[in-house]
DNA sequence: GTATACATACATTCAAAAACGTATGTATAG
DNA sequence: CTATACATACGTTTTTGAATGTATGTATAC
């Protein structure tokens, strides 16, 4: 075969990514080879050579391929004129959580980045990601719970940075845990009342909305 | 050089688990080879092969130097007899993380496993390993939080199960994200904070004391 | 006490595989 | 016709496990 039309090679390109997470998932990123995606993929190494610049440059196209709709989806409760601040970030994490359960694929690439994947020194472009994930997250989540407390949802001596970060920590802590032991408890049916835990902490808890 | 002592013999085994604890570190696990190790070490491969059966042999051997510390702190606060399970609990919890921030040595192993190294199948020996290690954790505070409830320090109310997660969720989300990225928040000035904020949940909210 | 016998604690060398990147071939879309 | 979208073939590097060499510790015989 060869030279195909330029949806068809956007295709080919969609399944050698498809095809890089399930291997990433099964053997763990280092581990697998160019040959082993290829042949997931129903290709060569030269498929995957045209269309990347080595495995690194899979590997960051796949993860890219989950930001924007994560991203997207973060939208909604971050507007100033929403009425409801807390009930749309409730219902954002607890969707978050539940979609990893029923989702395979976004399971797959959680999966692959919390315990199938490693992080070398701060110089690594994916350490920079990461980073700055983390602080688009924390910005989105400021913004929403200084509406909140606007909307007196929650008291305004509310600590936001230390609330920001336990926010993340709970979410990090929650699908890392439940990826490397799926046994340790239901994810499904413990989501709301974890994150009903954390909003209930936001109002009553002292170290979260005491003065400092 | 050849033959030595045993005394000098298990000193030359450490060195090369503390050579491989930095180099592992430093490039990540996969990363890093045997030769890699051996010259941080200023040894050969042929010490290293004759200590150690591969260098899986030699992660496994590392993360072993650090478990039985672990395990023999956490034995306080779950005797029956101690009057004050929880301060107990709240003493160690504070413990472990300031000493991660404190010990480089704490530290560097427990971002090896949390961000250098990759978990493969559920055959692999170390995902069992991690397994162990929750349930053992699970264990003991279960038995810290019964006491609690018996001292009265807790409502009899108490989703044990729940909390035990809550807990495992916390501190390795904590873990996790500042060793990710340490900037994210000063760990060791808000120990205590995150630790109270768990502990009051378990007093106060609702889905962790209610009934069920 | 000392010679002997063997185990130990490595160093050195080697062969083989695995994986990578590149170079080149080729058929077809545009 | 030419750039594209791959497949194929090749040379190189890296790493591994094992095989082998060797000098010394150590226990035992006498």
């Amino acid at each position: 075969m060869a030279r195909r039309t330029k949806a068809e090679a956007l295709e080919t390109r969609e399944q050698i990514i498809d095809a890089a997470e399930r291997v990433f998932h099964k053997k763990g990123v280092s581990r697998s080879s160019l040959s082993d995606i290829a042949e997931e993929a129903g290709v060569t190494r030269g498929a995957i050579y045209w269309h990347f610049k080595n495995k690194h440059d899979v590997f960051v196209a796949m993860t890219e391929r989950h930001r924007l709709p994560m991203e997207s989806l973060s939208q909604q409760a971050e507007s100033p004129d929403e009425t409801d601040p807390l009930g749309k970030l409730r219902e954002l994490l607890v969707y978050v959580l539940h979609d990893t359960v029923r989702d395979p694929c976004r399971k797959r690439v959680f999966e692959i980045i919390f315990h199938k994947c490693e992080f070398t020194a701060q110089t690594d472009p994916l350490m920079a990601r990461q980073q700055e994930t983390y602080l688009d997250g924390s910005d989105k989540i400021r913004r929403t719970l200084n509406n909140a407390i606007a909307q007196g949802q929650l008291p305004d001596t509310l600590n936001i940075e230390r609330a920001i970060t336990m926010l993340h920590v709970q979410m990090t802590g929650m699908l890392y845990t439940w990826l490397l032991i799926p046994d340790s408890f239901d994810l499904e049916a413990e989501a709301e009342h974890f994150i009903d835990c954390y909003l209930g902490s936001l109002r009553e808890c002292p170290s979260l909305s005491g003065r400092a």
